[in-house]
RNA sequence: CGCGGGUUGGAGCAGUGGUCAACUCGUCGGGCUCAUAACCCGAAGAUCGGAGGUUCGAGUCCUUCACCCGCAA
């Protein structure tokens, strides 16, 4: 079965190299246009084009598929195409070109978290369980029907960098499978109820700010959500102040001394720090001031760049 | 050559020309304590990222290299 792949982060590596390792022949993948990446001048390639260089598969890249693409797609004559966060909407005309069809390996368990950054958005959202789908690429976003789905439990404190690296892993090991129903003909799949569907905008930098009224718990979800990219953050004396690591405070003797704090404020000991929110207090376990590196608050507080009373925001 | 911050004992930092190598923590030794991430006493450990320069004299000014980080893409 001749593949042809389309995706483009690390997270669509971890699939490509499980349909090699599982003997697949995939004669080429098609990714996002190098892009210029300037602070350290490296130009660079898209961790897909990286991996396909290295195990020398042909790479083709295009500013849009749609318009530039076609031709070169139906003489590679692909039997199955398989996208996973490749970036960019395809046309119908490609859909149709190969025949086994186009299947898509998406990090939600479909029909929720359709759109950008899935893995993200449950985490903020404080999901106990995600998963992976493999489904028909459609021309609605994540609207296709769906072949199978791989279910985990998210952990209560894992972040969408750890929660990505273990669905990645998966999103291989369902596109492995899928792969070996379409060969034997088992592929059933099955709408999606659009009833249950939910649809996420792609996160941006600036939804990372904490806003220190919400709860300690909110607060909590979003940072894990944002960790490590973009980073959940917010200011300390004029300067961006992140927050990789941090915990709901559950000390009672914590909360009473901040009973009168305002939102924001922060309480900080020799070795531990707090912060005030709209409901129950956050403790700070690693953060990272704007041209430092990520450090552990004890860390961080022996600088004396935080102590109590600052206001955070 | 997109903008900016940084590189000082194991960690985090102070220190902008002349006892300048400080502080917090950690480490080691001793003490106190039922006990402790608490407290007390003492000790080890840095020639201040690399190279060059200015100067009577530089961690502190200049040039250059390397690495780290934030922003922007």
């Amino acid at each position: 079965m001749r593949i042809l792949f389309l995706g483009t982060p690390d997270f669509a590596v971890s699939a490509l190299s499980a349909i090699l390792e599982n003997g697949y022949d995939v004669v080429g993948v098609v990714t996002q246009p190098d892009r210029k990446r300037n602070r350290g001048e490296a130009t660079s390639f898209s961790p897909v084009k990286s991996y396909a260089l290295q195990k020398g598969i042909e790479v083709y890249q295009y500013e849009s598929i749609k318009k530039e693409g076609v031709e070169d797609i139906k003489n590679i004559a692909p039997d199955v195409m398989i996208t996973c966060a490749f970036g960019q909407i395809i046309s119908q005309e490609i859909l149709d070109i190969p025949k086994y069809g186009v299947l898509n390996i998406h990090a939600s368990l479909l029909p929720k978290y359709r759109g950008s950054s899935p893995i993200q958005r449950c985490l903020i959202n404080g999901e106990k369980t995600t998963g992976v789908t493999i489904m028909k690429t459609a021309l609605a976003v994540d609207s296709g029907d769906i072949l199978l789905q791989k279910e985990i439990d998210i952990l209560p404190e894992e972040n969408a960098g750890e929660l990505f690296d273990r669905l990645a892993i998966l999103g291989g090991e369902a596109i492995v499978e899928a792969l070996g129903l379409l060969e034997k003909g088992e592929a059933k799949f099955t709408p999606q109820d659009e009833k249950l569907a939910t649809h996420y905008p792609m996160i941006s930098k600036e939804d990372g700010r904490i806003d220190w009224s919400a709860s300690a718990i909110d607060i909590f979800n979003k940072m894990r959500g944002f960790t490590p990219w973009p980073s959940a953050f917010t200011y300390l004396t004029g300067k961006l102040f992140k927050i990789s690591r941090s915990r709901v405070c559950k000390s009672e003797d914590i909360i009473d001394v901040m009973k009168d704090f305002v939102c924001g404020e922060a309480y900080a000991e020799k070795t531990r720090a707090f912060v005030k929110t709209g409901e129950g207090v956050l403790e700070l376990l690693e953060v990272q001031i704007e041209g430092k590196k990520a450090m552990d608050v004890s860390a961080f507080l022996q600088g004396g760049k935080l102590k109590s009373g600052e206001i955070l925001g």
